[in-house]
DNA sequence: ACGACTGAGTTGCTTGACGCAACCTTGTGT
DNA sequence: ACACAAGGTTGCGTCAAGCAACTCAGTCGT
């Protein structure tokens, strides 16, 4: 995105998108709700610049979604957290997910599934258990790869398990 | 957003993101969701410059989130309306207007509310009535303006009614 | 008859965000 | 002493976005 403001909107999306709506925020948010909490980790898995890496982590922190926290001294080494409000996100992630799995399926079937943690069940396109019936919110759930999780160099994404 | 594509994502919300994620998108979808369904409606209302105009909804007809149906002949004149696919993308854009009225309140309260057409009741983050329990989709709902939508020019905006 | 207006774009120029590679800093391993 | 690791920052070139002006076909006002 060029300018992350659009002016003249009075409208919480264009509120929301101007925060989240920028290139490679959302995948950053991803990530981490994912189990990725390192600069490097987040540069290698996603393939960004590391500038544009270091932009967005800034903006994600200045706007509370995003914590960042020593988790050594020496040299200071970082890790980076959701917020209540980056997981607050989950839903939004959880409908783009959904909405990309049915309109443009990859052959496979999707690479990515999100399961209820207590039970074990799919979760719908609206977080919802699809197996208890539960409305869940980000902690109740993880990923599992999926049967189109097959990648060309052999390795596995790292963000299985959680 | 310079470039559309994330290579080396195999995720769906990544794929969803080279659509949807570049600027303006969705803001269109949300205003055709709307009832703007032309481009000099949907310009002036979003403030968007003419060439990004177009080149977004050219997009968006190849991708079938939206379609172009002339209404008059002579100068041919066109409307946009949504696909069954675009119309898909309500439970995301209803995920982003809750997030946003929940974490970056105006003082004046939500600047619009999204209702079930059947009861008139209140649709939550998940696009579930609160009032009578059901689980809805974009034509089962409509927006109406909220206490927030009070603008310095007096004008209020257009979209209140369909 | 002539000019202004409307809707739906297209063209050209300028600005600025993004991608890439190189560099920096503090500390550890060999 | 040299390389390596983590977590960035700096500099440069490119390409998308913003802005204004222009086009084109038809209609309206006087």
């Amino acid at each position: 995105m060029l300018r992350n403001d659009y002016p003249d909107q009075v409208c919480s999306i264009a509120r929301s998108l101007e925060v989240i709506g920028e290139r490679w925020t959302l995948l950053i948010v991803r990530d981490v709700m994912n189990g990725r909490r390192r600069f490097d980790e987040l540069q290698k898995g996603l393939g960004v610049a590391r500038n544009v890496l270091s932009t967005r982590l800034q903006r994600l922190i200045e706007e509370d979604i995003l914590e960042r926290r020593a988790y050594q001294q020496g040299p200071e080494r970082y890790e980076y957290f959701l917020t209540e409000k980056g997981l607050d996100l989950w839903p939004a992630l959880v409908a783009l997910l959904h909405w990309g799995d049915r309109h443009s399926p990859s052959p496979e079937g999707p690479p990515m599934l999100i399961v209820h943690k207590g039970c074990g069940g799919a979760v719908s396109d609206r977080g919802i258990c699809e197996s208890c019936g539960k409305l869940l919110h980000a902690r109740d759930a993880r990923p599992v790869p999926g049967p189109g999780l097959e990648r060309a160099d052999g390795k596995a994404n790292a963000i299985t398990a959680r």
